[in-house]
DNA sequence: CCCTGATTCGC
DNA sequence: GCGAATCAGG
Protein backbone atom coordinates (compact mmCIF):
# COMPACT_ATOMS: atom_id res chain seq x y z
CA UNK A 1 0.00 0.00 0.00
CA UNK A 2 1.32 3.52 -0.91
CA UNK A 3 1.31 6.47 0.58
CA UNK A 4 -2.05 8.09 0.61
CA UNK A 5 -2.63 11.59 1.91
CA UNK A 6 -4.50 10.26 4.69
CA UNK A 7 -1.65 7.99 5.69
CA UNK A 8 0.84 10.58 5.27
CA UNK A 9 -1.46 12.82 7.31
CA UNK A 10 -1.37 10.70 10.29
CA UNK A 11 1.78 9.45 10.01
CA UNK A 12 2.91 13.03 10.50
CA UNK A 13 0.18 13.41 13.56
CA UNK A 14 1.56 10.48 15.08
CA UNK A 15 5.63 11.34 14.50
CA UNK A 16 4.74 14.81 16.20
CA UNK A 17 2.53 13.09 19.09
CA UNK A 18 5.98 11.59 19.75
CA UNK A 19 5.03 7.80 18.89
CA UNK A 20 7.56 5.50 18.39
CA UNK A 21 8.57 4.51 14.44
CA UNK A 22 7.58 0.81 15.42
CA UNK A 23 4.05 2.07 16.78
CA UNK A 24 2.85 4.10 14.57
CA UNK A 25 3.33 1.71 11.63
CA UNK A 26 1.61 -0.71 14.04
CA UNK A 27 -0.81 2.12 13.91
CA UNK A 28 -1.02 2.73 9.76
CA UNK A 29 -1.34 -1.14 9.42
CA UNK A 30 -0.25 -3.96 8.19
CA UNK A 31 2.64 -3.92 5.41
CA UNK A 32 3.71 -1.06 7.34
CA UNK A 33 7.28 -1.21 8.68
CA UNK A 34 9.46 0.52 11.38
CA UNK A 35 11.44 1.03 8.08
CA UNK A 36 8.84 2.56 6.30
CA UNK A 37 7.90 4.65 8.63
CA UNK A 38 10.96 6.69 9.89
CA UNK A 39 11.99 6.48 5.51
CA UNK A 40 8.69 8.45 5.04
CA UNK A 41 9.71 10.43 7.90
CA UNK A 42 13.16 11.63 6.69
CA UNK A 43 11.63 12.08 3.38
CA UNK A 44 9.38 14.35 4.70
CA UNK A 45 11.72 16.01 6.64
CA UNK A 46 10.25 15.82 9.70
CA UNK A 47 12.58 14.26 12.20
CA UNK A 48 13.56 17.28 14.63
CA UNK A 49 10.16 16.09 16.18
CA UNK A 50 9.13 18.41 19.60
CA UNK A 51 12.47 19.05 20.55
CA UNK A 52 12.63 22.18 22.93
CA UNK A 53 16.14 23.38 23.23
CA UNK A 54 17.96 21.44 19.97
CA UNK A 55 21.50 20.92 21.21
CA UNK A 56 22.16 17.80 18.69
CA UNK A 57 24.50 18.79 16.23
CA UNK A 58 23.85 15.48 14.24
CA UNK A 59 26.60 13.08 15.43
CA UNK A 60 29.31 12.36 13.27
CA UNK A 61 27.66 10.65 9.76
CA UNK A 62 30.36 7.76 10.19
CA UNK A 63 32.20 6.44 7.08
CA UNK A 64 29.35 4.10 6.08
CA UNK A 65 30.85 1.78 3.34
CA UNK A 66 29.42 -1.44 2.12
CA UNK A 67 26.44 -2.58 3.40
CA UNK A 68 26.45 -4.64 0.70
CA UNK A 69 22.92 -5.90 0.27
CA UNK A 70 22.09 -9.21 -1.34
CA UNK A 71 19.97 -8.55 -4.73
CA UNK A 72 16.41 -9.32 -2.78
CA UNK A 73 15.11 -12.69 -4.65
CA UNK A 74 11.81 -11.35 -3.63
CA UNK A 75 10.67 -13.83 -1.54
CA UNK A 76 7.20 -13.53 -0.51
CA UNK A 77 6.46 -12.96 2.81
CA UNK A 78 3.05 -14.68 2.95
CA UNK A 79 3.18 -15.28 6.71
CA UNK A 80 1.87 -12.20 8.25
CA UNK A 81 1.36 -12.39 11.92
CA UNK A 82 -0.71 -9.05 13.06
CA UNK A 83 -1.30 -10.04 16.59
CA UNK A 84 -0.56 -13.69 17.31
CA UNK A 85 -0.68 -13.64 20.86
CA UNK A 86 -2.33 -10.35 21.40
CA UNK A 87 -0.31 -9.45 24.22
CA UNK A 88 1.82 -7.03 23.32
CA UNK A 89 4.08 -5.59 26.38
CA UNK A 90 4.30 -1.93 26.13
CA UNK A 91 6.49 -1.34 29.32
CA UNK A 92 6.60 2.86 28.94
CA UNK A 93 4.76 4.52 27.01
CA UNK A 94 6.68 7.38 24.76
CA UNK A 95 4.37 9.78 26.85
CA UNK A 96 3.05 11.85 24.06
CA UNK A 97 4.11 15.38 24.60
CA UNK A 98 1.76 17.98 25.16
CA UNK A 99 1.48 20.69 23.32
CA UNK A 100 -0.40 23.69 23.54
CA UNK A 101 -4.01 22.57 23.34
CA UNK A 102 -4.21 20.45 20.48
CA UNK A 103 -5.88 16.56 21.40
CA UNK A 104 -6.72 15.86 24.98
CA UNK A 105 -8.94 13.45 25.82
CA UNK A 106 -7.12 10.43 23.02
CA UNK A 107 -5.62 8.91 25.79
CA UNK A 108 -7.50 5.22 26.52
CA UNK A 109 -4.83 3.72 28.73
CA UNK A 110 -6.79 0.94 28.95
CA UNK A 111 -3.69 -0.95 29.51
CA UNK A 112 -3.47 -0.83 32.91
CA UNK A 113 -2.12 -3.54 33.77
CA UNK A 114 0.07 -5.17 36.43
CA UNK A 115 3.35 -6.41 35.66
CA UNK A 116 3.82 -9.58 37.42
CA UNK A 117 8.19 -9.73 37.75
CA UNK A 118 9.67 -12.92 38.23
CA UNK A 119 11.06 -12.26 41.00
CA UNK A 120 13.64 -15.15 40.34
CA UNK A 121 16.99 -13.75 41.13
CA UNK A 122 18.93 -16.83 40.86
CA UNK A 123 18.23 -20.13 39.17
CA UNK A 124 17.77 -23.13 41.93
CA UNK A 125 20.06 -26.40 40.55
CA UNK A 126 19.19 -29.57 42.12
CA UNK A 127 22.58 -31.31 43.52
CA UNK A 128 21.95 -33.78 40.43
CA UNK A 129 21.90 -31.75 38.02
CA UNK A 130 24.73 -29.64 39.27
CA UNK A 131 28.15 -30.15 37.41
CA UNK A 132 31.73 -29.64 38.18
CA UNK A 133 34.10 -28.15 36.17
CA UNK A 134 35.09 -31.33 34.48
CA UNK A 135 31.41 -32.71 33.34
CA UNK A 136 30.64 -29.68 31.13
CA UNK A 137 30.42 -30.49 27.48
CA UNK A 138 29.38 -28.66 24.72
CA UNK A 139 25.77 -28.30 25.57
CA UNK A 140 25.75 -27.44 29.23
CA UNK A 141 25.43 -24.29 30.23
CA UNK A 142 29.00 -23.21 31.38
CA UNK A 143 27.18 -20.61 34.26
CA UNK A 144 29.47 -20.53 37.57
CA UNK A 145 27.18 -20.80 40.58
CA UNK A 146 28.62 -20.14 44.35
CA UNK A 147 32.25 -19.92 45.46
CA UNK A 148 34.96 -21.35 43.23
CA UNK A 149 36.95 -22.27 46.65
CA UNK A 150 33.99 -23.81 48.41
CA UNK A 151 33.10 -27.08 47.75
CA UNK A 152 29.63 -25.53 46.97
CA UNK A 153 30.54 -24.65 43.83
CA UNK A 154 29.28 -25.78 40.58
CA UNK A 155 28.00 -25.25 37.19
CA UNK A 156 24.19 -24.55 36.53
CA UNK A 157 24.71 -27.68 33.78
CA UNK A 158 21.42 -26.59 32.12
CA UNK A 159 20.84 -27.38 28.37
CA UNK A 160 22.63 -25.13 27.14
CA UNK A 161 21.85 -22.57 24.00
CA UNK A 162 23.11 -23.16 19.93
CA UNK A 163 24.19 -19.61 20.14
CA UNK A 164 26.18 -19.63 23.81
CA UNK A 165 27.53 -21.08 26.21
CA UNK A 166 24.97 -20.98 29.02
CA UNK A 167 21.37 -21.93 29.20
CA UNK A 168 18.18 -19.55 28.53
CA UNK A 169 18.33 -17.94 31.47
CA UNK A 170 22.04 -17.22 32.15
CA UNK A 171 22.36 -16.49 28.13
CA UNK A 172 20.12 -13.25 29.01
CA UNK A 173 21.60 -12.66 32.33
CA UNK A 174 24.97 -12.46 30.51
CA UNK A 175 24.30 -10.17 27.92
CA UNK A 176 22.37 -7.51 29.91
CA UNK A 177 25.58 -6.97 31.67
CA UNK A 178 28.20 -6.81 29.15
CA UNK A 179 26.23 -4.85 26.80
CA UNK A 180 25.07 -2.08 29.31
CA UNK A 181 28.63 -1.65 30.14
CA UNK A 182 29.32 -0.38 27.24
CA UNK A 183 33.00 -1.78 27.48
C1' DC B 1 18.19 -9.82 24.51
C1' DC B 2 14.79 -6.03 23.86
C1' DC B 3 14.24 -1.50 21.81
C1' DT B 4 15.02 3.37 19.53
C1' DG B 5 16.04 6.52 15.39
C1' DA B 6 19.59 7.39 11.40
C1' DT B 7 21.62 6.25 7.23
C1' DT B 8 22.58 4.09 2.91
C1' DC B 9 21.50 2.50 -1.51
C1' DG B 10 19.34 -1.10 -4.70
C1' DC B 11 15.11 -1.12 -6.44
C1' DG C 1 10.07 7.76 -3.72
C1' DC C 2 10.36 3.54 -1.21
C1' DG C 3 12.05 0.57 2.49
C1' DA C 4 15.22 -3.51 3.90
C1' DA C 5 19.52 -3.80 5.75
C1' DT C 6 22.52 -1.86 8.49
C1' DC C 7 24.48 1.09 11.88
C1' DA C 8 24.72 3.37 16.40
C1' DG C 9 22.98 3.97 20.69
C1' DG C 10 19.86 2.99 25.24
Amino acid sequence: MGWTDERVELLKKLWMEGLSASQIAAELGEGVTRNAVIGKVHRLKLSARAKPTNTTPRARPAPRQAPRRPAGPSAAPAAVSPMASAAKPRPAMPRPQVMGATALAMTPDLETEFYVAPATNELFIPEDKRLSLLQLNEHTCKWPIGDPLTKDFYFCGQHSLETGPYCDFHSRRAYHQLDKKKR
